[in-house]
DNA sequence: CGATCAATTGACCGACCTCAAGAGGTGTGG
DNA sequence: CCACACCTCTTGAGGTCGGTCAATTGATCG
């Protein structure tokens, strides 16, 4: 265990910031400064409640986490899966509270930013601020995704659309390509993300596995046929490439 | 008409921003100048089309537009509606082709952005970045809120949603305290915002009126008791504040 | 004054939901 | 090491909300 809560080494955020571009030396420096104490969270665990106050954001190390809502009559809706190299917890940058709640969904590991260091970020290291901006915009879109997904299409197509999201964004981190995952999620989960019933998630696995389009063992689920699943959902892969020409040269 | 293209003088941003925080003449200034020429719009006019390669952004001066995208078997979802001293395109940040469509409702004008000018804007004015960045999550935040009545809510929660949004963003703009406005939407629009047909979307306003939640004359909706819709669909209005203390102060 | 578009309404349909029960797997305590 | 509790997955039967198809009305505009 190298635990300096401080002096965190290879943080997942510059790695996956140098996915996208360069970082210096001093950038990178400047990036794993910000990042203090290390939270360990066991799968299921409460990481921020709705509302709760708040003025740390956090980077995703290990692990899955989703936000989600609950809303008055007892529904829930997941909103996006997190996943390590990300920086969560952002609605807390625009208000005091937290407006989703933040939850683990296999074991994780997560360090704290405070919002302040943040703002140091921003105002000192203006490329890492326009590159966080990218990667916020790129995430919007995967969300609009998500929405077109619930508001437009049957059961089956965004279920195959997730599975396909979640495939492109481990792959960000695995590095190789890939074509089966682990998948911690319930099937109520998923039902929750996609604005289905999780007997209705049942029922849609089912068919896509009669399709031949997957296959399920335990946990594991493996894609078929990649190609034809994009072709069938329209799918785009948003984690892919990210446009940095744009920001000014590192100093 | 003071059309000089270059030095437009009160940019809809700027103003914008100064409701969430103080802003420095030298601020402004700098805003102002990566603003560039401007584009008038009739409704229905399309402003950039999806995969279009695009290089810049733009900031809506006047009137709305809505970004959306179509699917292969033609269906439609209208993502997010953009108002006076909103920067859009923001997808084009990201990736240098256009992920959504952007599209006039009504007339409007809008100004250019350059990529590069805002690339120079993060590194120059970190606290404007910073700024644009609480905005931008702020949005994600209400896109997030939208996501959640598709997938969670029927079709009537989902309208009274939809309209309780708009007329709180409006307010960001007209100031004081309204109870109506004009809705330059057809039902079809609605419907596709909403993940409904337009035939459900005039049935659930007839709902609407027969409950006593709004009442409308031609484009004019007037919502009769914010209060209670509010209470009836739990909307929270993530425009009114966002916080800017994380942000270092004014140089 | 015809043409076009948006709003409206009716009849019927179906994708997904609700309710309910059973099966399989896992952890825990006696 | 078994028995029980609990959770997730699975399957069936029947119901409903919103979709589809189609026709009518009303408004706007050359």
């Amino acid at each position: 265990m190298s635990a300096n809560p401080v002096n965190i080494r290879r943080s997942a955020l510059p790695a996956r910031l140098s996915h996208y571009t360069h970082l210096t030396a001093e950038e990178r420096g400047a990036l794993e400064q910000a990042e203090q104490q290390e939270r360990r969270l066991v799968a299921g665990a409460l990481l921020v409640g709705v509302s709760a106050p708040i003025d740390s954001l956090f980077v995703v190390q290990q692990g899955w986490l989703h936000s989600s809502v609950t809303l008055a009559n007892g529904a829930r809706q997941i909103l996006r899966f997190h996943y390590p190299g990300d920086l969560i917890g952002t609605s807390s940058i625009a208000w005091s509270q937290a407006a989703t709640a933040l939850t683990a969904v296999s074991d994780c590991i997560v360090t704290e930013v405070p919002k302040a260091n943040l703002g140091r970020l921003f105002a000192t290291h203006g490329r890492i601020g326009g590159l966080l901006y990218a990667i916020a915009a790129a995430e919007s879109v995967a969300l609009a995704d998500r929405l077109t997904s619930i508001g437009r299409m049957n059961a089956i197509e965004r279920l195959a659309t997730l599975l396909l999201d979640i495939m492109a964004r481990l792959r960000v981190t695995a590095g190789g390509v890939i074509d089966s995952f682990d998948l911690p999620l319930t099937q109520a989960d998923l039902g929750d993300a996609l604005g289905l019933t999780k007997v209705h998630v049942n029922r849609t696995f089912r068919e896509m596995e009669a399709r031949g389009m997957v296959t399920r063992n335990g946990r594991r689920v493996h894609i078929v046929d990649e190609k034809a699943l994009i072709a069938f959902t329209g799918f785009v892969d948003r984690y892919a490439v990210i446009a940095t020409e744009w920001l000014p040269a590192a100093a």
